[in-house]
DNA sequence: CTTGTTTTGTTACTTATTTCACAAAATTAA
DNA sequence: TTAATTTTGTGAAATAAGTAACAAAACAAG
């Protein structure tokens, strides 16, 4: 098994830069010019296949809808995955009525939160109490949720979410998650990427060096 | 310079333990301490102390408050940093709406969008019209600016946020931006987040392995 | 059918990051 | 004062990640 998030990462971006290729009219790419598109080198993109044990053709370079095919398995993408939200606030109805999820075969199926005013079974997404979760969960059995309530409540949901059979987490609130070994946590903290940027922005503009990072 | 991104995020999660443990009432913290409430070792906390030569003492450890001016300066939190957002919509309006920014230090003091209807010069943060944003960021000098546009919007945006003066993106759309060599793009790509959240579950309980991912 | 060209797949190399390990400093105890 | 103990600070060692290089396969041209 790859255990590397950035592998990974580069997987989803291989995936939709042959998306883009393949709407342009192209059928086959060489490992340079996916690499371009993704801003990586060929090596890498190789290297990574191979890891996988994708393989095309040599001279022949690899069949856009094949390699579609091999990254839409491994991601996970063969099948609709059905997703939860928990916390009915500005993140959380950002990523409800977000279009762009459901071109990517996620579904967000429902949203809970504690306030009973932010609830409403019969919006698009339905916002549930935070009490029917569990129920809701195990019936769909839904292994994928999203942590976007306040810090403070976080880790009592993310225990919830354990216990109703989830495995995999999207936290955005800016706290640590304890979570069972079978089970992974991914954080996005925008406090703290937004200070990386100011912190590489006082660092490239004080001293004359020159150095980026992307992704 | 230090221009390892995960480098800089760990001292961001190092000065955020500070506080809560200053908050707590310590005043002094040994680099095994520290390390726990983050989740790295001990020696990690070290060597990235001693990539910025910040000091402690000797039997005794690292005194907190000193430690944070000393991260803080690194950080850029010693001074207020001004950001604007461009792309009133769904998550534009989360982030000027968020109230945790203002005690790391850091304030969204103008949003910016292209349409009228999003546009609100009296809201405590005011919301101008696009084509007021070049003005705006020359006049205050402001060097971050936050992308919450559809991609197709993404590059012209930046492109005009570059030529405002502009050296630092977070960008919310899930597109590359082209970007000067003295300019950094940070990006938050929620789709790309939860796919690998996704692929993890998947690899996590197909076979038997173990490994996690930690942020 | 042979020669030349292209591109993969993988091994070897390089660079980056993390962990180890231990001397030196600081502190306490005797 | 001396010995014992603790914890830092940092080179050295170990791991991980990424790049380069090249043999082997595939194809085209003559
Ligand atoms: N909004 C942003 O731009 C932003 C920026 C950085 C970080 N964050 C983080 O993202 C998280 C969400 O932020 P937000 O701005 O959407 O917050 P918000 O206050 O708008 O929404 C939080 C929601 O969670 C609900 N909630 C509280 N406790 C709950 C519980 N125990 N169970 C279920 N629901 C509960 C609340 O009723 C509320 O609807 C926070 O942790 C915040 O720190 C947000
Ligand atoms: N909402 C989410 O949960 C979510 C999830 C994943 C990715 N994203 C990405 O984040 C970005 C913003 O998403 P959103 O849901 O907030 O979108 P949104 O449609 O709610 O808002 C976009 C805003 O940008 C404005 N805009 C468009 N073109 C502009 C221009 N040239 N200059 C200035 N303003 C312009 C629009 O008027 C609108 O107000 C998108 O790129 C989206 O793909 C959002």
């Amino acid at each position: 098994m790859v255990t590397s998030k950035n592998c990974i990462i580069r997987l989803s971006r291989y995936k939709n830069a042959l998306y883009r290729l393949l709407s342009l009219g192209f059928l086959k790419v060489f490992s340079e010019t996916l690499a371009d598109e993704v801003g990586v080198t060929a090596s890498q993109v190789r290297k990574d296949f191979s890891l996988f044990g994708i393989s095309g053709n040599k001279k022949g370079g690899y069949q856009i809808e094949a390699l579609l095919n091999k990254l839409s398995s491994i991601l996970g993408k063969d099948k609709l995955q059905k997703v939860i939200v928990v916390g009915s606030g500005h993140i959380g109805t950002a990523l409800m009525k977000y279009k762009g999820f459901e071109k990517e075969g996620i579904k967000i199926t429902a949203g809970f939160d504690i306030d009973p005013a932010k609830c409403n079974k019969s919006g698009t997404v339905p916002v549930l109490p935070i009490g029917e979760l569990k129920d809701f969960v195990k019936n769909d059995a839904i292994k994928i949720g999203i942590i976007a309530t306040p810090d403070i409540a976080a880790q009592q949901v993310a225990d919830l979410m354990f216990e109703a059979g989830i495995k995999g987490i999207l936290n955005f609130a800016p706290i640590r998650i304890k979570s069972p070994q079978d089970s992974i946590v991914n954080y996005v903290n925008l406090e703290l990427e937004l200070e990386n940027v100011i912190y590489f922005v006082n660092a490239l503009n004080k001293p004359l060096s020159l150095s980026k990072d992307s992704a």
